[in-house]
DNA sequence: TTGTAAGCGTTATCAA
DNA sequence: TTGATAACGCTTACAA
């Protein structure tokens, strides 16, 4: 029960085994009648080619690679989900690895994928501090997700962290807010970077000096953490993530605050799961399964060298308005 | 810039080809000398030996498939976190790939997997009905994790599902519950199976008739829908899994229930989340982690056969009390 | 202990 | 249009 070779077929055939090659990929002209004659005995014989000495050989793999840094957060999956949906299509095989919020796991897990080839990686890193990602640029085409790093000229999709924070915040200071307190994910994390811009642009624009800005881990633990240790309670507590949020407000309501009655608690990326959290969660949207998406293309197109139409991609957000935020009226 | 080789590092120590591999791989003696001289131009020179081809030569690639139904569920996801902990610390490489609760791309994936030789797999079906899962086993090595396929005899790693059950109604019972619904998820799934057994046992014991039994799918959606439909409400709702039990919970409160004072609503699997959700989830803990990283220690001792302690296990849940449950006095 | 050479299963080059 | 042959980069008999 040996398994069955291309020149297995060859000989069953009577052809050589250039000729099944040849068929099997489309690679050259073969004549009507042996074609017929080679497709029938492979599926007589039950043949596959053997996908890792077709890798030796070619040098690519068909095989996409996905660094996440985190597989049981949900906002992680959703962006895979979107990814494997394109690639599926593609028929190419995609390979989920988890960092773990480890950057030297992450560095790792490049290596390994350099090293077997892998055709492209999508990567949402653990943090900016990657040692290896730029050489990486030059062996294997990379896509950047959800995070960019600033440092290397590479495609990437993101959502708009930004405005998305920003319409936030004008939302928050139309309804009465005055004072803010701004619990944050990784301090160099490039979507908790460009939050902070959006916090603090939109302050400003709003002339409001009473804030405070705090940094820990997108994470419940971390939210709940942060608030915490909160000194001053404000009238709107702005939570890097969701689930940071959703730390925050069993935290505040421990200290025996009321959310949204006391204080204002938002979010951002509305996870499936918010619409259900109770309160309902004030949050910012994200297009997960989109960016997932868009940034398989890009890389699918990048390795087949196709144009891509663009390869810097900034999704827009949404302002998702439900419970956790109220408007304030005299208050102080 | 050519990718360095054997050959090259060959070259460069002056020696052979077959004298570097046995450095790399201490598969013969080598003198002292010449293991060092190689080594150092290994490292002056920054060689890899290259996977793809060693995998052609030996047959194998050390490498370990994880098949789940549905990345986005921390359930899976926190039991892949096991696994990958355990492989990881052997050096071996996990690839995480998602069936999407559909059979027919569990099977492409298997397929896929057997084909790039992947050393062995660890999976959760998305059913029963897997035609090729059989023929796998003489191919691969496989262990079955969280849902055992009845028709094949291999290793497995469970958690007790029966009697994580039966440990709850007896609960129930115990504090006043008389009449139930157990929404369930997927009628041909192992763990559904197995928990309607220790259901249909306990409710027998404690001779309780007034029961009645849905099937649906281990998600919030179905969990909503489920409880959406019902006709009479009980005593307690008992749910196939937490997800299930957050969506009932939602629409029971739609419905103008409350819980637990109207109706005890319980969950199975005990996510992290389910300490947080208000009201907090009662519930059924399962073992995640270490149902992962039993079931990847097996299997590496499968690959590299050596004796197993045992390969069947089932290992035990909790019962977590919490708010969604609440004793019912002299009700009905 | 070391080197030579064959082979893992393909595909690409070249000649016919 | 087809076939022989070399090569992808490694490991393993076998010979020395």
């Amino acid at each position: 029960m040996r398994k069955i070779t291309i020149r297995d077929i060859a000989r069953e055939a009577g052809v050589s085994p250039s000729t099944v090659s040849r068929v099997i990929n489309n690679s050259a002209p073969v004549s009507k009648e042996l074609k017929e004659r080679v497709l029938s005995t492979i599926k007589k014989l039950g043949y596959n080619p053997n996908p890792i000495a077709q890798s030796l050989r070619k040098g690519f793999t068909n095989t996409i690679g996905f660094i996440i840094p985190d597989i049981t957060n949900p906002f992680f999956s959703l962006i895979v989900k979107g990814a494997e949906e394109y690639l599926k299509r593609k028929k190419m095989f995609l390979i989920v690895c988890n960092s773990n919020h480890s950057v030297k796991e992450e560095e790792r897990l490049l290596q390994t994928l350099m090293e077997r080839k892998t055709d492209g990686l999508l990567f949402i890193g653990a943090g900016n501090r990657n040692k290896i990602i730029s050489t990486s640029l030059d062996k294997m085409k990379i896509v950047f997700v959800d995070r960019v790093y600033e440092k290397c000229k590479a495609p990437y999709v993101v959502s708009n962290n930004y405005k998305g924070m920003k319409n936030l915040i004008d939302y928050l200071v139309d309804t009465g807010h005055k004072s803010f307190v701004f619990l944050n994910g990784e301090k160099n994390t490039y979507s908790a970077k460009e939050r902070l811009r959006g916090f603090l642009d939109a302050l400003k624009e709003h002339k409001i000096e009473e804030y405070e800005v705090v940094f820990g881990q997108f994470t419940y633990e971390s939210g709940f953490a942060l608030a915490k240790g909160l000194k001053k309670i404000p009238d709107a507590i702005v939570c890097g993530n969701d689930l940071m949020a959703y730390g925050a407000i069993d935290a505040l309501e421990e200290r025996g605050y009321k959310v949204p009655d006391d204080v204002s608690v938002t979010g951002f990326d509305d996870l499936p799961f918010s619409k259900h959290y109770k309160p309902s969660l004030t949050t910012v949207r994200q297009p997960f399964y989109e960016m997932g998406y868009e940034a398989a293309k890009i890389l699918y197109r990048l390795i087949n060298s196709k144009p891509n139409i663009e390869t810097n991609v900034v999704l827009e957000t949404k302002l998702v308005i439900r419970e956790t935020a109220k408007p304030k009226g005299g208050r102080r």
